[in-house]
DNA sequence: ATTAAATCTGCGTGTTTCTGCAAGTTTTCC
DNA sequence: GGAAAACTTGCAGAAACACGCAGATTTAAT
């Protein structure tokens, strides 16, 4: 049996059981247990399972804690998210991504704002849900649990039927040249559809991510009427994008 | 049974019940004491639980921090999740409602459970969520703020192209004579198309909604499969309704 | 096809981890 | 205050592990 097939094999056993033993592996496959030990040592190092003494477990395993999430960048991500309520006018209707700024975003709006959200993001729909005069409207679909959004068809096709007054996405990489690029295929569908919907684009972004490339394309910066980081709005970073007719906060 | 492995089977009892005892899980595991304590002890100083003379508690039981949100009937509740946890096999296609009976059974699902969960609550998506192997469909529309559960046309609409294993519902009255009844209007229409559109009907429910009856009829017993309370299925109050065919648990 | 390089595999060595037991101490609860 | 349960500590056997090495196997280039 090859080395690839015999790491096959230990996967798909621990897809199915949800762990596997040294020893049993080494006598169903009948190597030693020194080949399978350094199999699981790899198929660890490439995060397709985890390592434990005696054998391994599938990585629902060992997901049980819960981390207290943290969020990279936390307080850049506030200041942005400031800016961002502030855009937001009573009676509105307005579609939002997901993300960690996004989630800021929703709590950084004000108790008493009266506006229609709409989004697949479980978190920021949870945070939509606590203020009490926010109409909250879910796009329902299959949930990516990496991301923790909705996407696929029936998203794509509800998005058809609305015409929001703004689209607010957090962006993952932003180039004066390649425009906003990202690194999911699902997600960039998705948001390709909701950039398309809404009336006005409005980007949400830290500074650190402007100026850098992710593999694929998403809209150009022609698209995008509002830029929203944490900088200064006449910082010279954000020059080339202000020159370029969007709106820099 | 792996170390990591037990660690996980006790993080998921701890986080069940709140509380275990060392002695119990010794029996329930069939391994000493005195290992068990040395795990309590890992799980303690990686702050996961926290240890105590003869057990252990779960950490929200004791952080003031995180005041846990007050479920009336709690313990009656994850009796019934338990119960009802057992009945979902691997590969099954569910549809679930709302309602903190539903989150406690999301929270009591066994970590390696396989299964699709099709639901409108967003308390249950959470903890759905969280469950690496399960997939999660989301059930989009407007959201009730009160009951947190999506409901409208889409809905109703999108319910049509799924036959669920079973459908579970959390419900809020029974009576032999008017059957399921409810007092919100817009739920009520949400769950009786969840109902038609399932091959099972699955009802959860505390004993003291027994022989009480709401404004709004969602549907006649016939319909009810099986019945789950936290009572013996041979209690008294129940007898009408395994009478009635219905399969009590 | 042949040969050299690279990789893979099994074994022996010594080390670490895990678990249960025993002995002595602390806590809890009557 | 005293008994029972829970705990701590140390220890020992078994299992799992890391590491180096040598022979086997595969790969790639001649």
């Amino acid at each position: 049996m090859l080395k690839r097939e015999r790491q096959a094999y230990i996967l798909h056993q621990v897809n199915l059981h949800n762990r596997v033993l040294s020893a049993s592996l080494s006598n169903e496959i009948a190597v030693s247990e020194d080949t399978i030990r350094r199999d699981l040592m790899e198929l660890s190092d490439t995060g397709q399972l985890v390592k434990v003494h005696g054998g391994a477990l599938s990585h629902s395993f060992t997901n049980v804690n819960r981390p207290a999430e943290k969020v990279y960048a936390l307080p850049e991500k506030r200041i942005i998210a400031a800016k961002a309520a502030a855009l937001i006018q009573n009676g509105m209707f307005i579609l939002t991504g997901g993300g960690t700024t996004i989630v800021e975003l929703a709590k950084a709006l004000t108790i008493d704002l009266n506006a229609t959200f709409i989004s697949g993001s479980i978190p920021a729909i949870v945070e939509y849900m606590h203020h009490t005069n926010i109409e909250v409207i879910v796009l329902g679909d299959k949930l990516s649990k990496t991301s923790q959004i909705t996407y696929g068809a029936d998203v794509m096709e509800k998005l058809k039927s609305f015409t929001p007054d703004m689209c607010i996405l957090g962006i993952n990489a932003l180039d004066m040249e390649h425009g906003i690029t990202d690194n999911d295929w699902d997600v960039v569908q998705l948001k390709q559809h909701m950039i398309n919907s809404a009336k006005k684009l409005v980007c949400l972004t830290i500074s650190e991510k402007i100026n850098t490339v992710q593999p694929i394309h998403v809209c150009s910066t022609k698209k995008i009427d509002t830029l929203i980081t944490e900088l200064d709005p006449n910082d010279a970073l954000l020059k080339p994008f202000a020159e370029a007719g969007i709106k820099v906060i």
